[in-house]
DNA sequence: AGACTAAACGGACTGCGGTCCGGTTATATT
DNA sequence: AATATAACCGGACCGCAGTCCGTTTAGTCT
């Protein structure tokens, strides 16, 4: 799947790290977590997660790269679950119904996961130099192209699929969630409408 | 015109701002746009600035608030110039063109400028929590909106302009250019596609 | 078992944005 | 001119993300 730094699986990792290293990850994505839910995602700082878990702040940078590769390593189930709905799962999400109609799933679905894991997924966005580096960004990027194409889209679809792309800013979304009340719905609808217009032949 | 919390016009200050604070600002405007021309505005450090202005530290954070609000204010002139453009400018760009042909206009007006001015741009949307507090940010979306009701739209024009509004966003743009070398004709065609689709009749 | 090595460890350190508060100074008032 | 006061000034200070490098240790080879 999307090929991450660090070992992730829970199981797998196989033979490439040591055992005390595995242990530390453990440690810390489940500091991590606790941490999370006592204090939200803004009150996880780099410090006291290395306090929290008992080990050297090096450790944490070395395992993780930044504050928001942690923040991926703590979304990459949810994230991988979302990935393999929309390219593996029943339709209207996955293969088998008309592209426009998976268009309006892929956003549905999007929102509903931005809406539930906001902070986490803001945290991880941050990663100093773009947040398109996120591996999973380029996955969305080329499954909304490849809809936009399917669906009979005639012009610049990689650059429209950006711009369809911006519409599902998780910084957007929850913004107006969170300080102009929208819900959810709403922002489907208008999800809905946007790409139906966008697709629809002249 | 947009209400900025601290004076900047350069001579209308008036009765309110003591002649030492008013020359302080100069001093960190000027030594700012040195600081930029030399070192690019992500060389430009709060320290430094302070230090080659010749003013405490604490001078820098009373007249700008903070780093956002600082190239905020160092990009006043020229948004002010954007915004009266496409207010109160001739058309297409200002009033007396079909909506359709303005709002093509404003995204190319604004593509250019962000090109222009695009790390400054950039270091000014940091302001913390959200890049939704830029005054102009308000503008511009109720432009959109404004300009989709005049062209016939007939559904959720509020957040449609938002989802427009995002196929604009700096930091987007200034990747696509810089680390895709994607030409900014390009950019605009694409929008030229994406709101003549939206606004299309069905 | 003992030695070797590459990897992992930890915490002191840096540079940053931003805050705070005691001292200073411009301006208005009498 | 003397006084009062509100605004301003400056730089020590804080918490943060991220780096560096000397030390320790797990896994391997003989």
């Amino acid at each position: 799947m999307t090929s991450i730094p660090f070992r992730s699986g829970p199981d797998q990792a196989a033979a490439a790290e040591r055992s005390d290293a595995a242990r530390n990850r453990k440690r810390l994505l489940w500091a991590a977590k606790e941490l999370i839910s006592e204090c939200g995602a803004g009150g996880l700082t780099m410090d006291r997660l290395a306090e929290r878990a008992g080990v050297g702040k090096g450790t944490v940078f070395r395992r993780f790269g930044s504050r928001a590769g942690l923040m991926l390593a703590l979304l990459h189930d949810s994230e991988v679950d979302f990935q393999s709905r929309f390219m593996f799962g029943p339709p209207p999400l996955g293969p088998g119904a008309p592209a426009l109609e998976r268009l309006v799933a892929f956003g549905a679905g999007r929102i509903a996961y931005v809406v539930e894991f906001g902070d986490l997924v803001l945290a991880a966005e941050d990663a100093s130099r773009g947040r398109f580096d996120v591996p999973a960004a380029a996955l969305w990027h080329r499954h909304i192209e490849v809809l936009l194409d399917d669906a009979g889209f005639d012009a610049d679809s990689w650059l429209m699929a950006g711009s369809l792309g911006a519409a599902l800013d998780p910084e957007r979304l929850l913004d107006l969630v969170r300080r102009h009340g929208v819900a959810p719905e709403r922002l489907v609808a208008s999800w809905r409408d946007l790409v139906t217009r966008v697709v629809r032949p002249a």
